[in-house]
Parts: C-alpha cells; sequence; structure tokens
DNA sequence: AATATACTCCCCTAAAATAGCGAGCCATTT
DNA sequence: AAATGGCTCGCTATTTTAGGGGAGTATATT
C-alpha cells in the first residue's frame, strides 16, 4: 500500500478540525517538505486552515493583506491543473517583496499548489512546498503529483464534512421561472428584456425576483444574482 | 502501468476535439460499461461534450430540456465528491419520467458522475454507467473510482486547452478599489452602504462601479458583479 | 521625465429598482 | 376535497441606480 492510500485511509478516521491539522503535519513528515497547507478560502462563508506555517508568517500574511499580491492565489483562481510555483511571475512590485518575506518566513523556494474548487462557490488551496533545487523539485512533483492530487480531494471532502452544515436548505429550491429570470438577469439583461424573452408582464418578473430575493434570503438583486451563482442554482 | 495511466498517457497526444470523442469511446471499451460521457456546461461561455450516447437521446435530452429535472445535475452541482446514481433520489414526478426515458435509450441503470469545477466557474460533469446490479456495480465502483477522477481532471484540462482561449485578458484586471467595490456590493450591500464602508463617497463609488463595469464588458452591475464572481475576481 | 493608471471628489437628469397592497388560474400534494 | 405553491397580471409611491458630463493628486511603469 503506498503512502498516499495509507494517508487517505487513515483521513476516513478523521473526527475534528484538529484532525485535520495532524494529518497536514503528518504529510509534512511523511513527504519531508517544508510546509504542507490546507487553505479553504470559504466553506459555507467560513474560512478554514490547517497548515505547518509560523503563527508568525500566518498573522504577517494577513495583517499585510497579502493575499492581494500573493501571485499563487492570483494564478489559481484562474488555473484548472496543479500548479507549480516555478512557472510563477514573481517580477512584479509586490510580489518581490512577497516573495522575500515569504522565504524569510521558512516558506520553501519550490512549490506546488492545487485549486480545489467545491460545492457552493468554494475555493481552496492544497499546498507543499518545500527548499529544493529545480532538478530535485521537478523529480518530486512528477512522481507525487497524482497522489497530491488526491490526497487534496479528500482533505476537502473531510473539511466540508467537518465544517459545513450538510442539510438542504429548502430555502433554496427555486422554480423553474424563478431560475430563468436570475439568469437572464445575471447575463446583465434589464428587466425589460427579461420580460420580454420570457414573454410575460414585467410586474410578474418583479414577483419572481421579490420570492426568489426572499428564498436566497438576499438583500436585493445583485446579492440574489450572486448567492444563486454560488450556489450553482443558476446555470451559465 | 495501468489502465488509467495508459489512458492518461495518450490523452497527451490529443490535438483535437474530435480526438476527445475518440478517447472517450476508447475508454467505454477498455472499462466494458455501457457509456461514458464527459460534459462541459460551459468551457468560456461555450458547452462542449464528448459522450457515446445516441444521437436521438441527446436530441431528447436537450428537446425536452431534460437538464431541468435530471437529479444527476441537481445533485452534482451542489457536491464535491463522486455522486453514485444509487444514492439518488429518483422518486419525484419529473425524475421518474425522466429515468424511464432515460432507460429506454440505452442507459445504464447504475451510474457515477463526478463534478469538475475548473476556473472561471466552469462546470463540467464526467459520467460512467452500466448495466449492471448492485453487487457487481459496488465492486467496480470501489476498483475505479479514483482511476476515474484522475481520468475526468486530464479530460477536462484537454477540453480546456483546446477549446478555451488560454491569453489573459487584460480587462480583467480589476484595481484593489474595484474588488473591495465588488465584493461588498455582491454580499448585498447598497452603495450608501459601501461607501460607508470603504470611507469614500457615493460618487467615487460610482467610479470604480463604472470602470469595473467596462473593464469587465458588462452591461450593468449585475452582470458585472456575475462575471467577477465566475471569474474568481472577487472573493468570498 | 513622461505616460499611464489608480484614487478621490463634484454636478446633473432620467431610468430602474424596491416596497406595499391586491387578485385569479392551474397543477401537485396531502 | 382542501391546501399548498407556482404562474400570471394590476396599482401607487419612494428610494436607488445608471449614464452624461468634468478635474485634481498621487503612485507606478516605461
Amino acid at each position: 500500500m503506498s503512502r498516499m492510500e495509507a494517508f487517505i485511509g487513515q483521513l476516513e478516521h478523521v473526527k475534528t478540525p484538529t484532525d485535520i491539522q495532524s494529518m497536514i503535519e503528518a504529510l509534512q513528515s511523511t513527504y519531508s517538505v517544508s510546509n504542507v497547507v490546507y487553505h479553504a478560502l470559504n466553506l459555507d462563508d467560513q474560512p478554514f486552515a490547517a497548515l505547518t506555517y509560523t503563527e508568525d508568517w500566518m498573522q504577517q500574511y494577513q495583517g499585510q493583506k497579502f493575499i492581494r499580491v500573493d501571485p499563487v492565489v492570483k494564478r489559481a483562481t484562474q488555473q484548472f491543473h496543479p500548479l507549480d510555483w516555478n512557472k510563477l511571475d514573481w517580477s512584479s512590485r509586490g510580489s518581490t517583496a512577497f516573495l522575500g518575506e515569504a522565504i524569510n518566513a521558512g516558506v520553501g523556494n519550490q512549490g506546488l499548489s492545487m485549486p480545489i474548487r467545491g460545492r457552493n462557490g468554494q475555493f481552496a488551496l492544497f499546498t507543499i512546498n518545500n527548499e529544493d533545487n529545480d532538478a530535485s523539485w521537478a523529480k518530486f512533483v512528477k512522481e507525487n503529483q497524482r497522489d497530491m492530487l488526491l490526497i487534496s480531494h479528500h482533505i476537502h471532502q473531510k473539511a466540508n464534512e467537518l465544517m459545513c452544515r450538510q442539510e438542504e436548505d429548502i430555502y433554496t429550491k427555486l422554480s423553474m421561472r424563478e431560475v430563468d429570470v436570475l439568469t437572464w438577469l445575471a447575463r446583465g439583461l434589464s428587466r425589460a428584456s427579461v420580460a420580454e424573452k420570457l414573454q410575460i408582464s414585467e410586474h410578474t418578473l418583479r414577483v419572481y425576483i421579490d420570492t426568489s430575493r426572499h428564498k436566497l434570503r438576499a438583500l436585493n438583486l445583485v446579492h440574489a444574482v450572486s448567492i444563486a451563482q454560488s450556489k450553482l442554482l443558476i446555470l451559465p
């Protein structure tokens, strides 16, 4: 049984968020890397992280809002496949400063980050990084990338189970017409255009907007579209 | 070398969308299943599918808008991990009718669907289905689920490479303030509230809305938020 | 040093969105 | 048979947003 399979087997016994942290630390030593990071930017609106970075670095990262200049995050949000830090552009002013601080804080010079996208617009990053030369790191990536992808999926699944309410929300059952309306509004059509497209009066249209807004507990139309979109209640 | 590894190796030589279709058909015979389906609902706004269903069934599916009642799609949009059709609720009126038609059309009674979420709000489904009894299907799933996950990722990656423009869009570089503004607006705050929160005048706020709307080529605010959100330019 | 981009502020008017009230028909579920 | 929920239409009023101008400072980038 491979390291990966053993790890995923163990992961099944995880019961608390703290256990996830332990599993991340176990990964760090099993694969002998500087750091392992699972960072969910939103699990049902709440962020969650399990990682091996120092407390200092985490506070600095958050305090200086590094998430805004971190090229890993920027790139990962627009990528599907795993992302090798080698292929990033570290040249911009903000990034270079960030890189310096990161290396200072014990973040490895080599890294591999995998974007994870979940239900309801969840976005998380699973990162493994190490102090290493290019050749040796390339070998490591080649050998372990597939394992990492599977592990990252399982960790995200676990985090999701533990941190998110799993019950179905009866309020998020939009009717067909409500879905139609929100879909077209999300595409930028005005109420008048949508009414014409759906062949209903603007008054009726307004009813659908109101009811869906209430079902989604949204404060206004923009909010309603935003929620419906992130929950994939409306499809592109 | 496993079947999965061989397949992923071959996938690297794929150069055209038709090749993807061939690979899907290869999967069908390699794993001896009734059908294999890769269906991307949106790749840069365009849908794409490579599958082994009959032309008739596809037309019926589209003509009768089965996507609206298909419980696989409904559930998959809210799930992260692979989804076994056994665990679905087929009891609702629309679903039962749909199920009957599907079986008629040669869709297996057993199935496994994996949701794939990509960059820019992409959503795709990779499905494998077969005519089989519960026990034998459970065994198949247990043995091959991991392979299917990796394969689905690689197919999506390929489809993405082939079908989507990969260049960066200079227009989608929002400034920090623009991101702030769209983020809070997406959360349902009114302009007045956002202006107060960011400590700027409503007039200034309006400038950010206008510039970001133009950058995103959006028709109005709702559209702009929708685009920014699907491109993950604003984070939750 | 020059050009571009981000950030801030102000005027105006017309259009659109929100919010309250009402009603009837049809299908599905209980 | 009754109840629920979806779909359709109407009115009035107030608040909010969109779209058209213009203008100055500071910070990057080239």
